[in-house]
DNA sequence: TTGACGCATGCCGTTATGGGTATATGATCG
DNA sequence: CGATCATATACCCATAACGGCATGCGTCAA
């Protein structure tokens, strides 16, 4: 849909182009949590999240067009569940910097030096 | 400054409050990824990441803004090092689902049970 | 078939976002 | 001080994002 012909302007990247974009929203992530508990209907979701149904519906959609959720139909209802795959890579793009909030660095740079010896450490 | 104080209209919560709006921009991911061999002056990053010194420097305000990166005057120019500790929230949320990418679940609804005994474990 | 239910979509309104350009601010140097 | 480099900001523009409401559509029950 978004084909990015601009001309010289351009506002975000769609957020169901990225994983990283889907999960910025608070209650997109909510639904995530949810989910891990077991597939549920939209109605439902809406509720516990204290939002309206198309409310949910739209963050669904979201969700789903980036692969994070899957949906089944169950009669009148539909179910969400939960497809974390795609969460992987976010989880492996953060611990990527795992050694830099342990503070260990194998490469200080003037940065860091100045932290340890101006405050000691601290902060 | 976003005090959300609205009537009823709302868009989406400022990128500046939270870690997972603001690595939401790929630039902005890259940005941290360069840091991680070190302090760079703006404009160096901007070199690297083909954009203007103002997109650049706007960029750079946001992360400073979650404290994922920190600044240091440096004669002329500041310098930007990273400051990782941000981003193990995102680390430990996304893992958080490990147990579900991995798809060993220790409680299979029937989403699940559906993939495996219908589809045989494909997909 | 007619309702009622469950959900998706469309439309509207407001704000946030991101890029560009021009410009203000700061610091350094001659 | 004046010139220059390094950044940050201020605008401006176009568009994506979110929420609310109304509505369309498919499903199930009576």
């Amino acid at each position: 849909m978004p084909l990015w012909v601009y001309d010289r302007l351009m506002a975000r990247a769609a957020t169901t182009s990225d994983v990283f974009n889907a999960i910025a929203e608070p209650q997109r992530r909510e639904i995530l949590v949810l989910l891990r508990a077991g597939e549920r209907p939209v109605t439902e979701l809406a509720q516990e999240l204290g939002m309206t149904q198309p409310g949910a519906s739209k963050h669904l959609r979201v969700l789903r067009e980036v692969g994070l959720v899957r949906d089944r139909k169950a009669g009148k209802q539909r179910l969400y569940g939960l497809d974390a795959r795609g969460l992987r890579p976010v989880h492996e793009w953060a611990g990527g910097f795992e050694r830099f909030w342990n503070e260990s660095f194998d490469r200080l740079d003037a940065y860091v030096q100045d932290l340890k010896a101006g405050k000691a450490g601290k902060e």
